[in-house]
DNA sequence: CAACAAATAGGGAATTTGCTTATATGTTAA
DNA sequence: TTAACATATAAGCAAATTCCCTATTTGTTG
């Protein structure tokens, strides 16, 4: 009798003392192994494409690119690949955005970790799973998927960026896109949302969650 | 021959999920335990004035009362406590907050474990430990508490006209000011703030209150 | 009085943004 | 299956803005 294959789990969090913690817990589990970390959703995204986890536990606000865009950009590439979102925000919004995006699994982390247990084995039979300290309603809604997303995926990582602070240039960078691109996404945003200075694209941004305040 | 007494910590952070990985960490060190966990700092006080640990590792942002009014009012009625920041911000003036109301240490959460293990002996034996990733210049500041240069009502003025999105030429035009004077005050600000973006400053006001999200 | 902070502002370099135009690639609806 | 539309890319050039340095005046405070 052979026992069956270990879970093999990417872990996403910007603090690595939780990502320590997390890591610690999860494997006294004898099914479940971390296979790598990530401190933001771009590593995460080159750590998938690499290692081919089952499960990924990622944090919804990160700096350089956020959860729901990671989760994204993974399962464009990698379809089976079971996403649990974390997030310190129960916000209908971000439980309805991580779904939409393909997410398996939204999570609190003021739950405890038997629960974060839980959700990776329901996830692990395509099975969907929202915390309990969230109206279990809106998974009701899930379907609809008619949000406001008028911008693009690549015009959000581009808003998230700029909200960090980050000029055309450095975004460029970071991007490998020219920074007369990253204007032309700047200005695009700016007239999709009829918002015209760096500020108030700022505060749109913390009010989406794209970044900390 | 006896061993020494274990150090008694008490844990302080709103996310159960932090604070379950910490405490199972922490807890593999034989000369650590950890007393009790609190998930603000209204039951950290409650919390120290009955068990009375040697070092509190506590969260600065938190629901209900923050760490750093927690360490105040902590160190009041128990000058012998340890108290340890744990924040997700580098910001100079978190760091100087925690130091200014009696805190030993201040880790950023994306440090790793054993950093936090090192805090923890540091402060034992009355030595303040800041975390490696922020600059050391800081330490050389602490003790002179007016350190904390507050910003002039006029540069107030100009940070709100700045998170409002206009620019200096717009704000000089409202306050009847050149936009050069303009341009120092912000230079100032960001001294002061030790902040070097628009989009930072415009956080800043916005947690300051001086704008609307 | 000396030192310092606050408020004002000019000069000039460097950077950034705004706007226009253009091409390639998808997607979708008639 | 075209036509229309959205997305993503990027160059060129002008305009605007910011960054850094220096400087003067005024008020405060040890």
């Amino acid at each position: 009798m052979n026992s069956p294959r270990k879970i093999n789990i990417i872990l996403v969090d910007d603090h690595q003392i939780l990502r320590d913690g997390l890591r610690n817990l999860i494997e006294q589990k004898a099914n479940l192994q971390i296979l790598g970390e990530a401190s933001n959703g771009r590593e995460a995204i080159k750590l998938c494409a690499k290692l081919k986890p089952d499960v990924v536990i990622t944090d919804i606000s990160m700096p350089s690119l956020n959860g729901i865009e990671a989760a994204k950009q993974i399962l464009k590439e990698n379809p089976e690949i079971k996403i649990i979102g974390l997030s310190m925000h129960a916000n209908r919004k971000f439980v309805q955005a991580m779904f939409s995006a393909g997410g398996y699994g939204y999570l609190l982390k003021d739950g405890d970790v038997n629960e974060l247990i839980t959700a990776i084995t329901t996830v692990m039979q395509n099975r969907k799973y929202l915390s309990k300290n969230i109206n279990q309603d809106y998974l009701l809604f899930l379907n609809d998927d008619e949000n406001l997303k008028k911008i693009s995926s690549r015009e959000t990582e581009v808003l998230q960026l700029i909200a960090e602070g980050k000029s055309s240039k450095e975004i460029g960078e970071v991007l490998f896109l020219s920074s007369k691109t990253v204007d032309v996404h700047r200005n695009n945003l700016m007239k999709k949302l009829d918002l015209h200075t760096i500020p108030e694209l700022t505060k749109y941004a913390i009010r989406e969650g794209l970044t900390f305040l």
